[in-house]
This record gives structure tokens, C-alpha cells and sequence, in this order.
DNA sequence: GCTAGTAGGTTTTTT
DNA sequence: ACCTACTAGC
């Protein structure tokens, strides 16, 4: 168990305070925000609407805190939700401060928690290198799990296991306490326990954590040792928590245990070893909890699925008696346009504390709305339009797109080049999810923590060495009977009575990595001084590795074209090791392996590339852009059909929405598809229910749903046109209640109300070589129909428009 | 043990 | 439409 020792102690500060006033720091805030800025108690929760600098207003009370010495640098402990926002966090208080502010801790709460459970791993039996594992590894040993013990036939599959794990864990449940409360008369039941069980043993085995056990790990940790939770609850005396809303129980929980006093028997002792806690204790002797700021706006929870918990925030002022609460209303960020549209959707939803944005900057101009016909055609609108701002003088950078799904990409990607648009998907980045950067990877992985099975078993073969399946189970069995690991069976691979070529093969491979291993020893001094001095470099390490193992000529020498590709990517990993080893002398194997585990996909972001960012809406939470679109807002995608069917669903999706509306600062586009291609069908798409809560003088419509769709067909369908028992013609059944009671009286004083007809070509048939007239492309000849029913879909070779295909049910077209 | 060809599933969001 | 994972044949 380690002490944690602390250069900055403030026992060791002689200097009486200064009394320079927080007038520096409070200057500019308004009233609101200087209140949340120098209120001094137990418990404060700043509800911070979108764009009400909460930022600034973080940064500046942790600025205050230090400058008045009421706290060390080394005392503050804030939470963020991405690497990017702490990295700008520090960045800003240290702007404020100047030097003098090293020594935070700013960082996720994944991270935190991975630098205590590094610290700490000897106590709970974890090897300090310990693996993370991410979703891909976890499903690769539920798979095994699953196959073993033949619960497919029970409807197990690795991705439902695993979310129900990642449920279980994220509300501190673990082996033990799900198997008192499981129904043995159930065999689901019983077989899910069998897995859980053995999917805990395996990580155990390995020395690896996933993503969920960062948290609840550190949880345990504190609540099974009291000592040492007390070694961090008395470090750090003022904690903050951004995006409070989208905490789950087991976050929930770790910052209760982080804020718990220290009672007096333990200071005494804390004090006999070396623990310096006189300035900290109160009159009882005890040290009292730390103090807690939270920040957050349940308007823009939107990680339910990821088991985060509103009531986090709504009932904090219960769980911290005597809180202060502060409401940040005034936004600095957009028009009043944007927040009036953002207002009218939010109220929306039920069972949420009234709140208005509001800004001091005017009107602005209105929102752009459009309607493609296709997705293609949304595309399209999306790029010319982001040209003619960048003509009018707007920056790639600071124009954003944003969609649902990680598929809605490709039509935005096809045009974009079409268009020489430089753009960035945020977050799509699969760099590390490929497999031959995994297989480098694995690699290190297996250098670090050699109890690591996964990473071994995934090099085992790579390249190729002629170890087959079988000779990996040999190794596998003969770990088991001999009570040894995995690498220390291959170690013995002699023993084994396998060919010589193979056995080779394993004991080379073996032998490699022991080799990689000694590589990384520090010389003794540095060991000594708990310093990384000595040892091979990160980049070192791996290069050794791809070409010594012969991963990298295997993929140089390969026959198969795609593998130059391979070989430049893994070549691309070696030069990001060296970056990171010039940007963090000293650090080791393991840091880099941590902060590859660990990224956000906010993290790829860079401000100064000169690109349009495109990503999920999940991933544009906490960014701000001049200009934004926000596509594909259809029924099925915005609210998406995955939603329908949980509770609460549709009210997140509206959320969802929300958070997209107030990343605009200037200018906010809306669009949408009247068809969209899905698993290569191609389908009538509505629009989404959330656009018709957007007040009518809002939106100008370039294309609105009716205008797209009204070109001489027969049936109605107003923008916001009710259809006995459907609303929007969509699966009534599926909607939240409220909205179907609200949507029962039709509004037709409504907003965008848009008159016009849906076209419907009825039962029109066409088939190659007939001659047809569309409205915009003019005559063409179909060459092809290809499609069944409603989705028959013609290839018309136009006279001047080119190739086309179009959906004959809907197409604005006429048979000649 | 390796390779090529096919069948089947897939798209909700992520630290 | 695409990607993965299994199977048949070498």
C-alpha cells in the first residue's frame, strides 16, 4: 500500500494569505455565476443550461480557490467528461493563475480512476500493469464463454451478456451479489451467473479491467480499505463534477466515498504514519469531508443507455443536505432563435424543472430548414451550403454536422469528396479498432502484462507461424493441469510433445517478448527514485517488436493488395509511439497504453485543422460551432427506432435533439430526406416529430417535407396533418403517451405548417426502355427497375441529367 | 493449417 | 450494401 506523498502540502505554507480580492476573477460574470464563483460550502450544484459559461465558471472558482489560498493545486480534484475538456480546463485555470497551478487533477473519471487503481492494484490482488479491456475484447471472451457453455440455446449472445454485464456493474452489482438474488428455478438466470462468473474469473486471471470496472473497482477498493480511501478523501478537499446529469450509481458512488470525513481515530493514525494532517482537522480531530461542486442540466442527459442516472441530479439537494443550488439561464452562445426553437422543444418534455434560455444578443437570423429527396440529395443542400458560408467568410473549423447514427456518414462522405469539402468524421476513427493495429497492439499488451491470454492468444498465430487452433488448446490445457499461465506454458512449450517446427515457433515467440520485457527494466537507480530512467522507449519497444516477430514483412510481403495499406498503418502506429514518447518523456509502456485505452472521440478533435467536423450527437455534447446541421431528422432515426420501445426513450431522443439545436452559436440548419437507403433498401422516411415543436416563425424552409412531396400527388399529408390514429402516419403505438394526448387535437394554428400533398404515383408501373419526364431532371429512359412493392426503384438514364435512380412510388415523375 | 468463397447479420448512441 | 464468420477444398 502506498502513502501518497504530497509536495505541495499546505501544512508546509508559512505565508499568511493574501488578501487579494476575487475581483479578477469575478469580473465580467454576472450575478449568477459570481454567486457559483465564490459561494464557500459543503455542497454546491450549479444548474448550467447550454451556453451559460459554466466553463468559465469552473475554471474561475477553482482559480478563486487557489489564489486565496484556501486550497493547493494538488488539492483539487475535477472531473470532466472527456480528455479535451480537462486538457482545456487546465489550460484556462492556468491562464488565470499563471504558474503555480500543476499538481490538479483534471482528468475523466475514467482516468482518475485508473491512475488510484495503478497506485493502489496490490490491494486488491491486480497487477499495476493491469489490461484495460475494451467492448471488442470483452465480447471476444464472452464469445468463448457463451460457446463453452452452449448458452446460445438459451439467447445469449456475446452483445446482449455484455450489455447486461456492463448494467450489473454499473450499478455496483457483482458476482456475488447478483448470485444471492438470482431465481434458481430460472435457467436464464442461472446460466447468465454461469457467465458472469466466468467472465469475472477470466479479466481476474489476466490482471484486466473493462471500462466498467475502472469505476466500480475503485469503489470497492475504497469501501474494502478504509486507509486508503482516506489517503485520497483527505488529498483532495475541493472536488468538481462536470456533466453531473450523465453520472451513472457507480460515479454516484465513488464521489460519496471521495466526500465521506475522516473520523478522528483514523487522522491519529494517518498521523503516526507520516500522513500530514494537522491543518486539515476540525475540532473533533476529524478531517471533514470534501467539499463538492457539481455541474450539470438534466435537459442534456443522454446517456441513460449507458446506465447514467437523472436523479443524480435532481434529488442532489436531498443526498447533500444544506446544498447550495445556483441556476446559470443567461446564454452566451447563441441567437435568440436558436434558444427560443431549443425552449419550445425541451418544454416538450414532462417532469423536467421549467428553465428558459435566454440571451442578451438579439434575434439572429432564422433557422435554414431542407428536404431532400434522398439522402444524397440532403447531402447535397448540406454542401453548398456550407460552401456559401465559407464564402461568406465562415471557417471550415467552425462549421459542424451532426447525425443519429454512425451510417448516416456515408452519404455526407460521398458528397463531401464529390465536393472537395475537407471535412473530419469525429469519433469514426477506427485507427485503433483495425485489426493489424490490435495485433501490434497485443503485442505490447503482452509485453506489459504477460498474464494477458487474450493478447497473447491474439499474437499467438499473427503472423502466421503454423500455430493452429489445436496447438493453442494443447497450450491452453497444459496451462490448466500445471497451474500456470498461459505465457509460462508456452515458455515450457518442451514439454508438450508438440513437432519441433511448432515448438519453435512458441518458445521463439516466448522469448521474444521476454526479450521486449528487459528492454523496458529501468536502470536501479532509477528504480530506486521511482523514475522510468533507463528504459526503452515506447517506439523502441514496438519496433522491435513488428519486425522481430515478422508482423510487418508478413504484411509488406503479402500478396494480398489491402495489406500495404496494413503495413503503412502499423507504420502509422510506430510514428504516434513516437510522438507520444517525445511529447511525455519518462512515461512507460503502460501510460501509453492507458491513454490509447482511454480516449473519447471528442478527444480527436483539433481546433486549428482548417476541416468541417462531422459526428454523432452523442459526441457534439459540450461543443459549440458558428454554424451547425443537424440531418436526418426523420421518424426512425431522430427519435430512433431503438427507442420506441424503452421507457423514457423518445424523451432522450428529444434531448438528443436539444443538445444538437444549442451547439449553434449564428446559424442552425435542419434537414432531413424524404427516402432513405437502409441495409441497401431504400424507404419512405417521415419527418421527425420533434421538427413540427419548433415554433413556425422560426424556420425558413429552402424545401419544406410538404414542397418536397407536393408535386401533383393525390393524398394529403400537412407537415402536421393527423391521420385517424397515427401520428405523422408513423406507429402510434410506439410514441410517448403524452405526445399521442397531445397530438389527439390538431394545432393547426402550428408552425411550420406546410400545406401540400405527399406525391403518390399509386400503382405505376415501369419497366426498362420506357420513356418517362421528371420534374427536375427532365426526360430520360429507364434502364433498370429493380426493388419489390412500394420500394420499386427505377434506373433512369436522363437525356442531360445523367444516371439516376429514383423511388417510383414517390418520384416526381410521369410515364410518357 | 491455410485460403477462398458464401451465408448471414447488420445500424443507436460511448467511456 | 457491407462486413464478418463459417465451411469446403487444398
Amino acid at each position: 500500500m502506498t502513502l501518497i506523498l504530497d509536495p505541495d502540502d499546505p501544512a508546509g505554507w508559512r505565508e499568511a494569505p493574501t488578501a487579494t480580492s476575487g475581483s479578477r476573477l469575478t469580473e465580467g460574470l454576472n450575478p449568477e455565476q459570481r454567486e457559483a464563483v465564490e459561494f464557500r460550502g459543503q455542497a454546491l450544484l450549479i444548474v448550467a443550461g447550454a451556453g451559460s459559461g459554466k466553463t468559465r465558471v469552473l475554471t474561475h472558482r477553482i482559480a478563486s480557490l487557489i489564489e486565496s489560498r484556501e486550497a493547493w493545486p494538488s488539492q483539487i480534484l475535477a472531473i470532466t467528461f472527456t480528455n479535451k475538456a480537462a486538457a482545456e480546463m487546465r489550460e484556462r485555470v492556468e491562464a488565470l493563475l499563471g504558474e503555480g497551478a500543476s499538481g490538479m487533477w483534471i482528468s475523466t473519471f475514467h482516468s482518475a480512476c485508473v491512475r488510484i487503481l495503478r497506485r493502489e492494484a496490490e490491494a486488491i490482488g491486480l497487477s499495476s500493469t493491469f489490461t484495460i479491456y475494451d467492448s471488442a475484447d470483452q465480447r471476444t471472451i464472452l464469445k468463448r464463454i457463451i460457446k463453452e457453455l452452449d448458452a446460445d440455446t438459451l439467447g445469449f449472445t456475446p452483445a446482449n451478456a455484455q450489455v447486461k454485464i456492463s448494467k450489473l456493474k454499473n450499478e455496483l452489482a457483482d458476482v456475488e451479489s447478483y448470485a444471492r438474488n438470482v431465481n434458481t428455478n430460472d435457467p436464464a438466470e442461472v446460466m447468465f451467473l454461469e457467465i458472469f462468473r466466468q467472465y469475472t474469473r477470466r479479466l481476474r486471471d489476466a490482471s484486466a479491467l473493462d471500462f466498467d470496472d475502472l469505476i466500480s473497482e475503485t469503489v470497492y477498493l475504497f469501501r474494502a480499505f478504509p486507509k486508503v480511501a482516506s489517503l485520497y478523501q483527505r488529498r483532495f478537499r475541493h472536488i468538481l463534477v462536470d456533466e453531473y446529469q450523465d453520472t451513472n450509481h457507480a460515479q454516484y458512488a465513488l464521489i460519496r466515498e471521495l466526500t465521506q470525513p475522516i473520523p478522528a481515530d483514523r487522522v491519529v493514525e494517518m498521523g503516526e504514519h507520516g500522513v500530514n494532517v494537522r491543518a486539515l482537522t476540525d475540532a473533533s480531530g476529524g478531517i471533514p469531508g470534501a467539499s463538492l461542486t457539481v455541474v450539470g442540466d438534466s435537459d442534456q442527459s443522454i446517456y441513460a443507455f449507458r446506465g447514467a442516472d437523472i436523479r443524480n441530479i435532481v434529488e442532489f439537494e436531498r443526498d447533500f443536505p444544506g446544498a447550495k443550488v445556483v441556476l446559470l439561464e443567461q446564454n452566451y452562445r447563441s441567437t435568440q432563435n436558436i434558444l427560443s426553437a431549443a425552449n419550445a422543444v425541451i418544454s416538450n418534455n414532462f417532469d423536467r424543472k421549467e428553465k428558459k434560455l435566454w440571451t442578451a444578443d438579439g434575434d439572429g437570423d432564422k433557422i435554414t430548414g431542407y428536404t431532400g429527396y434522398t439522402a444524397h440529395d440532403e447531402a447535397q443542400f448540406v454542401a453548398d451550403e456550407i460552401e456559401a458560408l465559407h464564402r461568406s467568410g465562415v471557417a471550415y473549423r467552425d462549421i459542424a454536422v451532426f447525425y443519429r447514427t454512425n451510417a448516416q456518414t456515408r452519404a455526407l462522405e460521398e458528397i463531401f469528396v464529390r465536393s472537395a469539402l475537407p471535412y473530419r468524421v469525429v469519433g469514426g476513427t477506427k485507427f485503433y479498432e483495425r485489426a493489424e493495429i490490435k495485433d501490434a497492439m497485443a503485442y505490447l499488451i503482452a509485453v506489459a502484462n504477460p498474464l494477458d491470454e487474450l493478447a497473447l492468444r491474439r499474437i499467438l498465430n499473427t503472423p502466421k507461424r503454423g500455430i493452429g487452433p489445436a496447438t493453442e488448446t494443447a497450450i491452453a490445457s497444459f496451462a490448466e493441469q500445471n497451474a500456470l499461465t498461459f505465457r509460462q506454458a508456452m515458455r515450457a512449450a518442451d514439454g508438450l510433445g508438440l513437432g519441433p517446427k511448432v515448438t519453435a515457433a512458441i518458445t521463439g515467440l516466448a522469448d521474444l517478448l521476454d526479450e521486449a520485457a528487459a528492454m523496458l527494466v529501468p536502470n536501479a537507480e532509477a528504480i530506486a527514485a521511482g523514475t522510468n530512467e533507463g528504459a526503452a522507449k515506447v517506439s523502441d519497444v514496438l519496433v522491435f517488436l513488428v519486425e522481430r516477430s515478422g508482423l510487418i514483412d508478413a504484411l509488406r510481403n503479402s500478396r494480398d493488395p489491402q495489406d500495404e495499406t496494413r503495413a503503412e498503418n502499423v507504420e502509422e502506429l510506430v510514428a504516434q509511439t513516437r510522438d507520444f514518447d517525445r511529447e511525455n518523456p519518462g512515461a512507460t509502456l503502460v501510460d501509453f497504453l492507458t491513454q490509447v485505452s482511454l480516449v473519447a472521440a471528442a478527444d480527436e478533435l483539433d481546433d486549428a485543422s482548417g476541416t468541417v467536423s462531422l459526428m454523432t450527437l452523442h459526441t457534439a455534447k459540450g461543443l459549440e460551432y458558428h454554424a451547425v446541421f443537424l440531418t436526418g431528422l426523420e421518424e426512425g432515426l431522430l427519435p430512433h427506432q431503438m427507442s420506441a420501445s424503452e421507457p423514457g426513450g423518445p424523451a432522450e431522443e428529444r434531448r438528443l435533439f436539444y443538445v444538437g439545436i444549442t451547439r449553434a452559436r449564428k446559424r442552425l440548419y435542419l434537414s432531413l430526406a424524404m427516402s432513405r437507403a437502409q441495409f441497401g433498401e431504400v424507404a419512405v422516411a417521415m419527418p421527425s416529430r420533434y421538427l413540427q415543436e419548433i415554433p413556425e416563425g422560426l424556420i425558413d424552409w429552402k424545401q419544406s417535407p410538404g414542397m418536397a412531396t407536393s408535386r401533383g400527388g393525390t393524398q394529403p399529408r400537412a407537415l402536421n396533418a393527423r391521420r385517424p390514429g397515427g401520428a405523422w402516419g408513423t406507429r402510434d403505438r410506439d410514441l410517448e403517451r403524452y405526445s399521442v394526448t397531445k397530438s389527439a387535437a390538431p394545432r393547426a394554428e402550428w408552425a411550420n405548417r406546410v400545406t401540400g400533398t405527399v406525391r403518390d404515383n399509386g400503382d405505376l408501373t415501369l419497366e426498362a426502355g420506357d420513356r418517362i419526364r421528371h420534374v427536375d431532371f427532365g426526360e430520360g429512359r429507364v434502364t433498370q427497375v429493380t426493388g419489390e412493392g412500394t420500394k420499386r426503384i427505377a434506373h433512369v438514364s436522363f437525356d442531360t441529367a445523367g444516371q439516376k435512380k429514383l423511388l417510383i412510388k414517390i418520384a416526381p415523375i410521369e410515364k410518357l
